[in-house]
DNA sequence: CGGTCCGTTGATCCCTCTCAAGGGGAGTGG
DNA sequence: CCACTCCCCTTGAGAGGGATCAACGGACCG
């Protein structure tokens, strides 16, 4: 994979206060009290597809909280290996690690257009300390953080490439019980669910033509599911 | 798998002050001050192997500091699916959602006899509060926790059986540059690294054949390890 | 219009699962 | 002390899922 390195767009500093998706975010049980505590401004960022938001090693400058688009973490194993592990989406938080490490573990992504605003790490650090509500949030986060993760590893790395796929395509709905996924490239595809793209390619062909998934034109692969049919594929696969 | 529930032993009350794994554990820069805001007394465990510690959904307790012996987290999927998410061992923590959560999001089981001792939810509470340096601890075992949790899902979640084995022996050596790995039953090594009991069983006797592992004896499952020639089997398997 | 990227489809091979049988150690009861 | 059972590991033969190799088509772009 050739990853192509996109810089940024600043478009502004963010009003928190205001945020569209504030009820997910750090931020939701915040007083007015809390919001003055915060002194940097905290931007707000667009990255392009591909565009990569932080690589593995880098020092930290702070955690994103997507507001839009899919970011994939991809970590690249000492040993040359590399994997997708998990794909974070609107509400999800990239970059804990800011808050008490100095480097990031993993790679960040753009898959799509991605919005995210980016929060310093002294605010972090600064809130940790003076703000219980934050300090809990962060706890909170991390422990999210963790089930999603277990959940990845747990759902997505065993059973036939098929009942895998299936259970992809149940957990990339759009918010909510929406009957409506949204994937990305096949080798992206491959990556998360540790297939090839031939494989990858010819299980969603076969979806098609069941008609348990129909493609919604708009290009960006997007495709209408049959929800029932999906589940009942994804309990197939035991060991 | 038959789950056998073995009572756990009451070993006593521990003084953490003197603890030996007190390096690796929560309170290792704990001052004199910090022990003293513990109220409630730290109950020290022993579980028979088998044991189960505690259960996906159970009400959290407290949370478990592993002494000596290896514990997995096991996964039940919605779908009944099982998966050993991870092995943990001394020093690892078990249950850090208890300072967080209700409820526990796996089942934790003693794989051989397992020591530890228990921080009551009220301990960590109250000293996350109060001690800034528990606060600070507690955020790096999450830290941590997440990041084995990330290296377990991109190391031994592809490439060939024989690889994956190769990679998990290394894994579990004993601490430190050692060339003694533990393992566990067939059944729980498959688990881990998503494959049959028969294959597992075919590639660590294919291994002994070759030399590259030698069985220790004195029972439990233990290996001295070719580290050289494992590293470079772990190596072949990109996807 | 040629080049590149991405997805599709076919043919073949091999790794791993499945099914099946057998062996050894530990515990139990005679 | 020996039969018996149970559990766990081992080994073999056969089948199949997915990888690999290869070719092609469409979209996009210089």
């Amino acid at each position: 994979m050739k990853v192509t390195q996109i810089h940024p767009v600043t478009r502004g500093v963010s009003d928190c206060g205001r945020c569209t998706v504030r009820e997910n975010s750090l931020f939701s049980d915040f007083t007015d009290e809390d919001f003055r505590l915060i002194q940097a401004p905290i931007e707000d960022f667009r990255f392009a597809p591909g565009a990569v938001i932080y690589k593995q090693g880098d020092k930290v400058n702070g955690l994103y909280s997507i507001r839009s688009g899919m970011v994939k973490l991809n970590r690249l194993n000492v040993d040359g290996t590399q994997r997708i592990l998990r794909i974070l989406r609107t509400g999800n938080i990239i970059g804990l690690e800011a808050s008490i490490s100095q480097h990031y573990e993993n790679d960040a992504i753009a898959i799509n257009t991605v919005t995210a605003c980016r929060i310093p790490v002294d605010v972090i650090e600064c809130l940790d300390r003076e703000s219980p509500r934050l300090h809990r949030k962060l706890m909170m986060k991390w422990h999210e953080t963790l089930i999603e993760a277990d959940q990845w590893f747990g759902e997505l790395t065993n059973g036939l490439a098929r009942v895998r796929m299936a259970r992809l395509l149940l957990k990339m709905r759009d918010s909510g019980e929406s009957d409506v996924s949204s994937l990305f490239s096949l080798e992206d595809i491959g990556s998360v669910l540790g297939m090839t793209i031939e494989t990858a390619s010819r299980i969603i062909n076969t979806l098609l033509r069941e008609g348990k998934i129909r493609r919604i034109n708009g290009g960006d692969r997007h495709y209408q599911i049959d929800i029932a049919a999906l589940e009942q594929e994804s309990q197939s696969g035991a060991l």
